[in-house]
DNA sequence: TTCATTTGGTTACTTTTTGTAACTTACTCT
DNA sequence: AGAGTAAGTTACAAAAAGTAACCAAATGAA
């Protein structure tokens, strides 16, 4: 079992440094919002609602549930408040009978849905390695 | 408020089309691991503990415990031994007394960080925005 | 006219997940 | 003998999530 190169350590040691400085994740979250606002937007539930609003430009509420697979209304519309509180998506609704409320990603919600995709491209290339390591923990 | 224009949801579905191909978000855990994987390595405290990881080469039980405030034993104990399952990181142990239990990154926890450094970084550069939104909806 | 249908939720209730805090093991130091 | 230490575990309480029934308001069908 390879240990961490010091090359490595240092290089991602100065980006952490250089990233939260004093205001590091050590502090409550009072003081360290980034970790309030992180635990909202890379929630299951939220990730897989802005991706699905990245793809398709506009949805409406059973639309997303059918493609957020197995959310539930409530939970569905709890994470859609939130995630129009804190700015990522837009809520629009329509008069019409029945009503009709489109949801889309904002501008800020389209520059977060970009690095989210770049992790879930890591994720889905690494998931093989993940499902095999967990097949040969269970063997132990 | 914009919608999203033409070029940047074409490009955006290019791209989850490219990653997802068939076996999209749509399906159930069981045929989409991607899911499963996902929510693992990036639910709240897993992340923290992976990037204290990073920063520091090794780290024992109790000092993960201080740097990721907030943690309790069990559920450190928990996520420990999951990450460790899925990969992320290794456990060994030193038959001292007290006893002594170091964990560090497995080089694929080092690519792990990697992504995860900079999803961190958007999120530092941003949360000011988020922040500022929820003031904004606060007062409607 | 009365009844079923539609969308976008909400509500009451159950189950699962988290958090809290006390306890454990095994050896060493006072 | 009694206290301390590291790395957890356990029992119990609180919070979050899942389930399924319900609601409003208008429209279309019987």
């Amino acid at each position: 079992m390879e240990t961490v190169t010091e090359n490595q350590e240092v290089r991602t040691a100065k980006k952490l440094e250089k990233m939260f400085g004093h205001i590091d994740f050590r502090n409550p979250p009072e003081l360290c919002p980034v970790r309030d606002v992180m635990s909202v937007a890379s929630d299951q539930w939220s990730t897989l609602i802005i991706l699905w609003l990245g793809y398709f430009p506009v949805l409406r509420f059973n639309k997303l549930k059918k493609y957020v697979y197995g959310i539930s209304n409530k939970v569905l519309s709890q994470r859609l408040k939130v995630l129009e509180a804190d700015g990522y998506i837009s809520r629009n609704a329509y008069a019409e009978v029945p009503i009709r409320v489109e949801y889309s990603l904002t501008e800020f919600g389209q520059s977060y849905v970009e690095k989210l995709l770049e992790l879930t491209e890591w994720m889905q290339e690494n998931s093989p390695k993940v499902l095999a390591n967990r097949e040969k923990y269970g063997l132990l």
